[in-house]
DNA sequence: CCGATCACTTGCACTCCGCAAGTGATCTTT
DNA sequence: AAAGATCACTTGCGGAGTGCAAGTGATCGG
């Protein structure tokens, strides 16, 4: 819980190219970063614990490591929780809010082309708006994350 | 230069889950597999050497193996070289083409995010067409790779 | 005060990646 | 027709990264 950065604080990282497409890449190509990033968007999750049960499977030192890059490449950022002084809040940057849209075509992709996909068991009105009006959703998931909500508030997982 | 499948055709790869981001994830999340896409797309790349060469600079046993998965999930598809019996081409499916709007968020996302990015020195009429009509863009660039353009067509490197 | 919880860290085995060097087939050149 | 270049790969190896199990220390609740 925000001990003491033992790393240089380095906030560039470098980057194989500046390619737009591998820019991208590099900052959530990894299996694990766009995760995390979506369990803070669809379910809201906000703390290291969350992130730890609900998920793939994630491994602890690995989870770790990602939350850390996340936040030096500044994505999310980490703040003490107001009651339990062990925990901390991982909240969405402007930075992150702007994936959300990323989320989305990865979402209709897999909706299009994965046949078992779980988009099919999602609220129907979900994937109808996204194709029809993905900047309005968009919009609307914003100021649901940025107000401490997410998009979906009664699922158990994405 | 096609020889005979060595693996069994198992067409079907095992998913951590079928949540659709981490479906997208899995299929493309890898350092290399969307960087293939873009090339096809962005570049006009066919061969494997001609992806070898221009790239990030990707291992030739990673390419081949990247090339290989693309093509088990379908995203991509391999076809005989009219007039040089070693080459091939490799070729987007449709399934590959629907990753352009996906190629699209990328770009937005790291145009906004990177100031170094690649995506400044673009055209200037691509990024504001990016921006304000996406869907158009997508469907002009669909129809330039299947016909077996590309969108840009002379540059070296996105 | 004591055990549970929390956010991590450490150690180890294993896989995967990148690099250099092949390999065999097919092209071009002479 | 022979020789060399080109092409699409494969192989071997050292190092980096991953996943798992087991800690560690601080904080919480009873």
């Amino acid at each position: 819980m925000t001990p003491m950065k033992r790393t240089a604080k380095k906030p560039k990282a470098d980057y194989r190219s500046h390619c737009p497409v591998n820019f991208a890449i590099e900052s959530l190509g990894d299996r694990w970063a766009l995760l995390i990033v979506r369990d803070m968007v669809f379910l809201g999750k906000k703390t290291y614990g969350e992130f730890l049960k609900a998920e793939e499977g994630i491994a602890t030192n690995i989870l770790a490591s990602r939350l850390d890059f996340l936040e030096r490449i500044e994505v999310i950022q980490k703040s003490p929780h107001g009651e339990d002084q062990r925990k901390d809040i991982y909240t969405l940057t402007e930075k992150g809010l702007d994936l959300i849209p990323v989320l989305f075509e990865f979402i209709k992709w897999s909706a299009k082309h994965d046949s078992l996909s779980a988009a099919h068991q999602y609220p129907p009105q979900f994937l109808k708006q996204l194709k029809a009006n993905p900047g309005k959703l968009n919009k609307k998931a914003r100021e649901l994350v940025r107000s401490g909500s997410c998009l979906f508030t009664n699922v158990s997982h994405p």
